[in-house]
DNA sequence: TCCGGTCGTGGGTAAGACCAACGATTCTCG
DNA sequence: CGAGAATCGTTGGTCTTACCCACGACCGGA
């Protein structure tokens, strides 16, 4: 058992929670041969439709350079389309492709599962719970620096 | 603003409050000149008192080998002592300095800071919430592969 | 027109979580 | 007792994430 000091620290239980969360995912997303990076891009494509590298990875939190790997992947797959945007020159314009949308559909099923073994020991009322608390957390602006 | 499949997934909710967490602590220990890793090894020795390093390991989470250098670091810096145990002379006996102690209770105080800064938006009764359904998370066995 | 900002891209860094193997040692059990 | 299994510290790797910086190309507003 890890010492109480740490057992009582958010900061460290949603570290090992993730953790968790984060080996299954990426076990799963595996076995499915891809990757939980993936399945963001593609929610987000099928959500909000096309859009820049940029502008996604504002959305997903990622890094735009980062971005370049995880676009060219699906691209290469067939999953999305990378084209130049005719209005401005600088960006690419990624857009789900129809294969990318049934993989998406096929993904959700999996992760559905995961779900549900992170979240085994709570009831669907806990269940809900927690997902309003981390919510907020995630919502509220995080007091950067300066400001 | 996330899509929206994302946004009710505890596992990425999950990834995101721990990463926003762990951004929080590693720039505060990083401050005081230490990381998450050196404090989670002082507060296992504090609490349990002299052992090995592999112990402290499984204890923490943190591969055997990973462990070696964070002994080494702890163990350059005076906080903890690592002897070769005269009774087992494969181990050795990790035990935590004077000076470890006082760097420990020093960290605390900025560890609570940080909880603090991650917890804003929550209520007391929330914090309390939150902790209690992670700590189920955390606890329940993890159903790995064949048992 | 010029200058600040943005875009995709390439490059690099650092931390974490892993895994395999080793030599030395200890334990287990026939 | 003795032989094989298990444990320990350690070295040396891999892979993933999350970063950061700099470049050339390009766009937009002053």
């Amino acid at each position: 058992m890890a010492p109480a000091r740490l057992r009582g620290l958010p900061s460290w239980l949603l570290s090992q929670a993730a953790l968790r969360a984060q080996r299954l995912s990426t076990n799963a997303f595996a076995d499915a041969g891809t990757s939980r990076s993936q399945y963001s891009l593609l929610a987000a494509l099928e959500e909000f439709g096309p859009a820049s590298q940029a502008a996604l990875g504002r959305r997903l939190g990622i890094d735009r350079s980062d971005m370049v790997a995880l676009v060219r992947e699906l691209a290469d797959r067939k999953l999305i389309k990378r084209a130049a945007d005719p209005s401005d020159s600088r960006r690419n314009v990624i857009t789900i492709a129809p294969a990318g949308v049934r993989r998406l559909e096929k993904l959700d099923g999996i992760v559905a599962e995961v779900q549900d073994a992170l979240l085994a020991p709570l009831s669907p009322r806990e269940r809900s719970q927690l997902i309003r608390l981390l919510t907020r957390i995630i919502d509220h602006p995080s007091t950067v620096g300066s400001d």
